[in-house]
DNA sequence: AACTCGGGGCA
DNA sequence: TGCCCAGAGTT
């Protein structure tokens, strides 16, 4: 049956990996090293706080930009026990540069939530991990099935791109885009060998089944995949021109200070320091 | 359902 | 300069 290759493919496609006794193997273990995807952190020493954090953090962020901050945030929290203790102003720091700073404030209520509903530690449960701040339905499933090795299906961008091509689907954000892919997703998670599964798809996604030149030739799933050799489709998306806001400042310092305020609305900048707002409608 | 995220990398 | 990235929360 059709549905049960695609993984089947994946899945002998990692064992292959693992002994590199092909040609064929050894063409993707170049590519891994290639994209430096290879020893990526959150992979060595797998635990639900490790994964969850590295998770978070690759929320809409590149792999290449949060090995540095994985490894400093994990440097100073090495564990969730050691995590309780810090407040939000210590987890923002250590988000500094890394952007799309709300998930480092969910990142101090879950482990509050974690800490008050759960005995401090991490829950084992979809539906507990997923009522966790900054977790949502791709979140909860890498975690599940990486760190817990239950069958859950993820649909992150590596995940997208790959099944909408294998199936030949449409991948855009209209809600039903999402709802189809997120439909053979789940069909095409394996209820064994689930860990081998997410990573290895992830990694084709990011390095055979890439954005702009994908490498069909030495992808393990070519055979089966609808839109195999064929020219990349073109996404006409007509984006939408945002209005320039200005927002007006005034500095307060001397030769060894400056003054800054935290940001307490909720629009944007929530809980970070800015300088005093002036005439600001 | 659309919009946003003191963002960053890459062609 | 524009598109993309191991998405989720808010309006």
């Amino acid at each position: 049956m059709k549905m049960m290759r695609f993984y089947q493919e994946l899945i002998s496609t990692n064992n292959k990996l693992a002994h590199k006794d092909s040609e064929f193997s050894l063409g993707i273990s170049n590519w891994y090293k290639k994209n430096g995807r290879e020893n990526l952190p959150w992979r060595e020493d797998v635990s639900p706080y490790r994964i969850w954090i590295s998770e978070v953090m690759l929320q809409q962020t590149q792999v290449k930009t949060v090995i540095p901050f994985f490894n400093s945030f994990i440097s100073h929290y090495p564990n969730l026990n050691k995590l309780s203790y810090a407040s939000e102003e210590n987890i923002l720091a250590l988000w500094t540069g890394l952007g799309f700073y709300r998930r480092a404030r969910n990142i101090y209520k879950a482990k509050e939530v974690i800490k008050a509903n759960f005995n401090n530690e991490f829950p084992t449960k979809f539906n507990e991990i997923i009522s966790l701040p900054g977790v949502g339905d791709s979140t909860a499933g890498a975690i599940m099935s990486i760190a817990y090795k239950e069958s859950y299906p993820i649909l992150d961008a590596n995940v997208k791109r790959v099944i909408s091509r294998y199936e030949g689907v449409v991948n855009d954000s209209s809600s039903s885009s999402i709802k189809e892919l997120w439909t053979l997703s789940r069909k095409h998670t394996p209820l064994k060998s689930i860990f081998e599964y997410t990573q290895g798809i992830m990694d084709i996604g990011a390095t055979i089944c890439n954005t702009k030149t994908p490498e069909c030739k030495i992808c393990p799933v070519h055979r089966s995949c609808v839109s195999a050799f064929s020219t990349i489709e073109k996404k006409v998306i007509s984006k939408k021109i945002n209005p320039i806001k200005y927002i007006h400042f005034e500095l307060a310092y001397t030769d060894k200070k400056v003054l800054l305020f935290k940001r307490h609305k909720k629009t944007f900048w929530e809980s970070l320091w800015i300088p005093y707002e002036t005439d600001n409608s």
